[in-house]
DNA sequence: CTGAAAGCGCTTACAG
DNA sequence: CTGAAAGCGCTTACAG
């Protein structure tokens, strides 16, 4: 057994005695194949680890067996449970998951594609809506998450319910913990999310006849640097507020540590509560009461509507998944970060690694 | 202009008026083109928006231009900036990355080889000794990370200066904290990185001639449960210390919840410090002093080495990075999270998720 | 500088 | 149930 080459098919079919078509056959189980043949076969592909080069099947075959994946950047923890929950779908199809990451600016060409993959999950900004009207153009499966497509290009997508979810925080500070004075950290200029988080909270404004102030809302980009100084900033000049509602995990994280700074007591003075129940939600102090956006749920949802295009039937154009306001305690409920929030984490279910 | 096909290298050749080698070379550049013919060849490849098809080079050039990545699992802060660096090192050098998640306990054969990849890194256990051998057997290009390969296995690895990086965390509570009872939670059965990190504590403890002391170290396994249970563990039988040394950030956070809930107060009546310096353990109250490892520095030495390889040099089969111990306030020092803390955060500097 | 042609390792009608 | 053969879309000696 030389070391050297690996065994293709036909190693395998001279090895057993037939053709490589029976050996492909058997192998991919696409027609039935004599018993004794059979046998003989897999002695053989076993014998010499056989493993079938996935470029000439795809060349042959026109399909490539891999999902790709598209992402304008690897950012903070949001990112973990969605990468999780992708990859176990895909892999229980059958696929492998190809990753691109397309840094912001994009100048570079699009390193996933037909070329090399069967279907894409676009996230957010990763292709522009040009790229995304081309390839939606030549029929190629294409899912965009946590967005909505352009104007009369009919890509599925998967969205969740950031409206409700937002409105129901707000809600949650104005019944619960009487605030009135409650700001608002927008996300990123466009930012479809923050936009309906925005609604939401204006929809709980307005349900409570509560005048919406504009100097009460400010920019948060889901950056926490950039929250931190509007936040610090409202301090300076004396805005007056007792809670804020940041669009975000992350630039909650920089209001409370705007606030901390400040020597502003949370959420006694003001009461804050985020969006996305990302890992670090449960770790900050006091932990973060958010609304929390199933990640998992949106990867699975993506990759089940990508297959479906790729098997050439329908998929859903819109799939909204239901948001869930998670009390902890920087609302000012008394929390429950003992037995409930470490139990349910959804990053410590794994093995970790080895570091 | 047909939709339904995508062009080839036929289509080009032919509307062109060259072979199909002449557009070869002139693509990829591996021969000189006559000018008019060059021009010619860019016109219609361009007009065609001809995209060469992955497998079929694949297949022709016995290469598949992508990298694999494999994971044992996909967990946690700690994966975000290595991530990010291995597929900007990769992109850069004109590699593909192409990630297989191996879940625990590995039934499934592997995703990632020869047949759709050029190199692969290892993560940690996501491949068994056995395999690691057979692999390297075959020469296909291997890189082990945060762990040494078997003995007798050539692969080159990538380590941090765990011993280093413990013994200062360790000397820093001694010398600067007056700590003497000093607890070590332990990482998972095996784990080299965690062995290592106790040596290191040792190291210093012997330096310092506290005796070691059996009763306090316990398993914290890299988990923050398990953690948080081995110090409630502790506190519930009375065992007296005055600092906590964490195998790893995850564990860390856990030691803190557990003297958190038992009203310990930290750094006053125990200091903490962990290992990695994750995403996390900033946000940590009272942020957590750790031991940096240098994710996205492992990111890179990795894909280099792999990429070595690949051009048949000979790579080093050893690379250590240094670690640096980052003080924080949960260890008793200052601290300092209002500027550095923030600025220099690694997973703050994307452009973030529009979510 | 350019082309004709073989070959990469599979799959799949087509024929039996 | 099985095989001979064409074909998938490229690359690359080989010859000129």
């Amino acid at each position: 057994v030389s070391v050297k080459r690996a065994a293709t098919i036909d190693d395998v079919a001279a090895a057993a005695g037939v053709s490589t078509a029976t050996v492909s056959r058997f192998l991919n189980g696409t027609q039935p194949v004599g018993e004794a043949t059979a046998a003989r076969v897999r002695a053989a592909a076993e014998r010499l680890s056989y493993v079938p080069q996935a470029a000439a099947r795809q060349l042959a075959q026109g399909r490539t067996h891999s999902l790709g994946m598209l992402l304008p950047d690897v950012s903070d923890d949001f990112f973990a449970p969605l990468l999780r929950s992708i990859t176990d779908s895909a892999t229980e199809h059958g696929y492998t998951l190809l990753i691109g990451i397309r840094p912001s600016g994009h100048e570079r060409p699009l390193p996933l594609g037909k070329q090399n993959t069967d279907g894409l999950l676009v996230f957010d900004q990763s292709l522009s809506d040009a790229e995304l009207h081309r390839l939606h153009a030549v029929h190629f499966p294409l899912v965009v998450l946590y967005r909505s497509p352009p104007p009369g290009v009919d890509v599925p997508c998967i969205l969740v319910e950031n409206r409700a979810g937002a409105r129901a925080a707000t809600e949650h500070l104005i019944t619960h913990h009487g605030r009135r004075r409650i700001a608002f950290l927008r996300g990123p200029e466009g930012n479809e999310d923050s936009a309906q988080r925005e609604d939401g909270y204006r929809d709980a404004l307005a349900a409570h006849a509560i005048p919406f102030d504009p100097a009460l809302v400010g920019v948060g980009a889901f950056r926490e640097r950039v929250a931190r100084d509007t936040v610090t900033g409202w301090l300076a000049a004396n805005v007056s507020f007792d809670a804020v509602f940041a669009g975000d995990d992350g630039s909650a994280s920089g209001a409370l540590a705007a606030l901390r700074q400040a020597g502003v007591a949370v959420p006694q003075e003001v009461a804050l509560v985020g969006f996305d129940d990302a890992a670090r939600a449960r770790y900050l102090d006091p932990p973060l009461t958010t609304v929390r956006a199933p990640g998992a749920a949106v990867g699975r949802a993506a990759v089940h509507q990508l297959l479906r295009q790729i098997a050439g039937d329908d998929a859903d154009l819109r799939t909204v998944l239901p948001t869930e306001l998670v009390l902890r305690r920087s609302c000012g409920c008394p929390g429950n970060d003992q037995s409930q929030n470490l139990d349910d984490d959804p990053l410590s279910a794994g093995s970790g690694y080895g570091h």
